[in-house]
DNA sequence: ATACGATGTTGACGCGCTGTCAGCTTTTCG
DNA sequence: CGAAAAGCTGACAGCGCGTCAACATCGTAT
């Protein structure tokens, strides 16, 4: 049985924003029911995946969650992991704009890029319902971090926002990619401890990271004293 | 078929410590053959992790490559999880006393402390023969990362170093857990590159890491035009 | 030396997941 | 409307999982 008008409200952006934009038109059936399908699947997982963790969760699991068979599953995905890789991209084309709106309020202002930057991130990680915060948060020891093609494209873009910064402020001997590579590890952990709740307060933690890349922990001492 | 002498020269140091201290006093056989099943265990595990990757690599690859039985592997571990995580924190172990070292051979010097940490970091990454090290330099885009006890506790040692030196230096408004999570992250991200090649010079990447941990990108920049 | 209990090993088994494919249903289009 | 294309279905063979009754080996008491 195939899944017509499936997708809960909750369902992803971006891939919602695809089938909208063909249902409005008076697309083919077929054309219909495959993007339903593929929309019930990514919902499906990300359900799935929030409850049973990455490495718990099967393709039966998620097949079971929607009215498809098994085989139809093959039909729009390789594994699960594509399925994740799907919605980590989903999660990172989401992100994308929020730090295209911090660079553009920022304007010359690297102290401010970085402190909305971050700020973005933080609260992204915190209150966007994508796979990699449930996943995160969950009490493993093991976990899976994913590189997929859309991470490494913003990646890219930092870096190049970065770059133009440094050119700026004629930081001209410090190497771009371990810059921006030092940025996305600080985001990182300090994200996961936020995540789990080993910290609270977001905005103190974005002041952080921002006056640390800028002045290590020297500028932290200096900004961070009421 | 119980392995006795099996352990290649290659084995993982600890755990052969561990079987070693045993075999030169008259241990019982029991005990004997238990540690040899167990160190060859860990060893197939090593090899296939770094043939087949995490994810790729089942239970059973692992006893094929022993001459234990299926069931023999449940005596020892509960999944190839937990081997995952013995050889892990082996690695860990190996780690610790060099990361003692840098402390010791720094003094009193933030710097210098920073600059030795983060090379032996480096360098540990790139020529001990740990799990992490093969599993890391893997093209895949799904990437596993542990948080085991071990882990957790070599986190520790370093927060109580950097409390130490933050307290010496007066950073009374520096957030140590913040700054040790920091620390680690710019650790991991710089060591990816390393391990994968985009980056080739491991002590310039040490001091980068240092520079920018204690001055921020504008240190960096101070500090690296030669 | 022998015998017996304890300890550990073995591999076959039932179960569930994987990916495939022949057959069937639905859609498209002339 | 009818035929061809598209795609859904679920059964199936193959394999990995964790278990366990039967068996082998070791330690120890006699």
């Amino acid at each position: 049985m195939q899944v017509l008008r499936a997708m809960k409200s909750t369902s992803v952006s971006t891939e919602k924003d695809r089938a909208e934009s063909l249902e409005g038109n008076q697309a083919g059936k077929r054309e219909q029911t495959k993007l339903a399908n593929r929309a019930a699947i990514l919902e499906a997982g990300r359900q799935i995946f929030a409850e049973l963790g990455y490495e718990g969760t099967t393709v039966r699991d998620i097949i079971r969650r929607t009215e498809l068979a098994s085989g139809t599953f093959y039909n729009y995905f390789k594994s699960k992991e594509e399925v994740f890789h799907a919605l980590h991209d989903d999660g990172v084309a989401r992100f994308k704009p929020l730090l295209r709106a911090a660079r553009e309020s920022a304007g010359q202002d690297f102290q401010a890029f970085m402190i909305t930057a971050f700020e973005a991130y933080f609260n992204f990680l915190m209150n966007d319902q994508s796979v990699d915060r449930e996943i995160a948060a969950m009490p493993e020891w093991t976990r899976v971090r994913f590189d997929t093609p859309e991470s490494l494209a913003l990646f890219d873009e930092l870096k190049g926002d970065i770059i133009a910064f440094a050119a700026e402020f004629k930081l001209n001997h410090v190497d771009p990619e371990l810059l921006t590579a030092s940025c996305v590890g600080i985001a990182q952990e300090i994200g996961d401890r936020l995540l789990r709740g080993r910290i609270k307060d977001i905005d103190a933690a974005a002041r952080f990271a921002a006056y640390f890349v800028l002045g290590g922990s020297q500028r932290v001492q200096s900004e961070m004293q009421v």
